[in-house]
DNA sequence: GTCTATAGGCCGATAGAC
DNA sequence: GTCTATCGGCCTATAGAC
């Protein structure tokens, strides 16, 4: 199932009440998606949450595909926006810091995101297909040229800079993907915001330690 | 809607057809439930991948939530056996890289499962919830009750065990779970032995030097 | 134990009145 | 732009012949 991802600026009319009914149902579909998965959710149950009936739904998304390939479209665009890259000239343990703490509270910030996009990749990523073929090799290797390039200029250990930064990026998104199981293990309902503090510092200093930067 | 995980041992009878083909509909079950999610998987598309006619799916699984039950209880236990815990006994730096090694060879070998897991926590885990509630706790608090002591023993840095433990498991996990984005990354189909291998030492020198015991 | 045929329910999508 | 009513398809589950 090939499938364009629509860039969801410069889109038809931009009325005040299609703007604010389009945010209610991509924000009660993105809590649908996030839970019960692109099958399970249905059209029904998105237009509950959102309050609407379900034919207006419809009105604003041709069919449930589109609806979750915008979902997924502003996903990817978000992720791009906010986690800008790591800065070769920086002092690694700084930016290294910086990045990762910006990775976790974006963990924190938007878990529905984070675990809809999951679970897509967790699917085989279907609907992903142009997304991983159109130049996600060359953007990955963009993102991890500097751990090679402080590497090689003695600034870090010789660690392999695409393991490190999946490293990076399962350790930060396990916070939302996971949170159940973690929540579970350490007896609460919700990490309260020293708590997740605690899980920043103790993934950023392995991490920095690990690789010789601090 | 809370469920009794059954125990797969001392089943019904243990005819050999009835063994060969629960095992056929359970094997393609995993497949379908990994790609596609609980909901998404069909008892049909498993009949066909398991090469039986759809009634007999049901002849032998009364209906899909058992079956869907079945398999994390099978899931569940796999874990439980095959990743004993650290030994408190041995060092520190040995006994580490030897769970992570365990870790990332399950990841290797049983990926469905792991995606399966995966994508049930993810949603809230609500067909885990006797698993994450009777006693889960305290399980968790009994496998990193080995770095506590490590660390009272000033053998490895004083690193929050619990995050620490989620931090091994995520990483691990990962090369599972997001193996499409990781191929994609990589730009390879499937990562080979050697490739792995890169994969594990690297997550095995960062965390170990990470928490200070290599 | 195996399989055909089908009941019954849910869901996506749309027609068409307002 | 909003909403009621409904069609058609797919899926789970089972009845019942073999």
């Amino acid at each position: 199932m090939e499938l364009e991802l629509p860039s969801h600026k410069g889109e038809k009319s931009t009325g005040r009440i299609r703007k604010k009914n389009e945010e209610k149902i991509i924000n009660a579909a993105k809590e649908e998606f996030a839970e019960k998965g692109y099958h399970g959710a249905t059209m029904d149950s998105v237009a509950r949450r959102a309050g609407l009936p379900r034919p207006n739904v419809h009105y604003y998304f041709d069919n449930k595909l589109q609806l979750y390939a915008e979902i997924l479209s502003i996903i990817v665009d978000l992720w791009d926006d906010a986690l800008n890259d790591l800065d070769p000239a920086e002092e690694p343990a700084l930016a290294l810091r910086e990045y990762i703490q910006r990775k976790m509270a974006f963990s924190r910030r938007y878990p529905l995101d984070s675990r809809i996009f999951a679970k897509e990749v967790l699917s085989g990523g279907p609907r992903l297909e142009t997304y991983f073929q159109r130049g996600y090799r060359a953007w990955f290797e963009r993102k991890t040229r500097v751990f090679h390039e402080w590497a090689a200029q003695g600034k870090m250990d010789p660690v392999d800079p695409a393991h490190l930064m999946f490293l990076i990026w399962s350790a930060t998104q396990h916070y939302a993907d996971f949170e159940t199981q973690v929540n579970a293990a350490l007896g609460v309902s919700k990490l309260n915001d020293e708590e997740f503090d605690a899980a920043t510092e103790t993934v950023v200093s392995v991490i920095l330690k690990g690789i010789g930067v601090s």
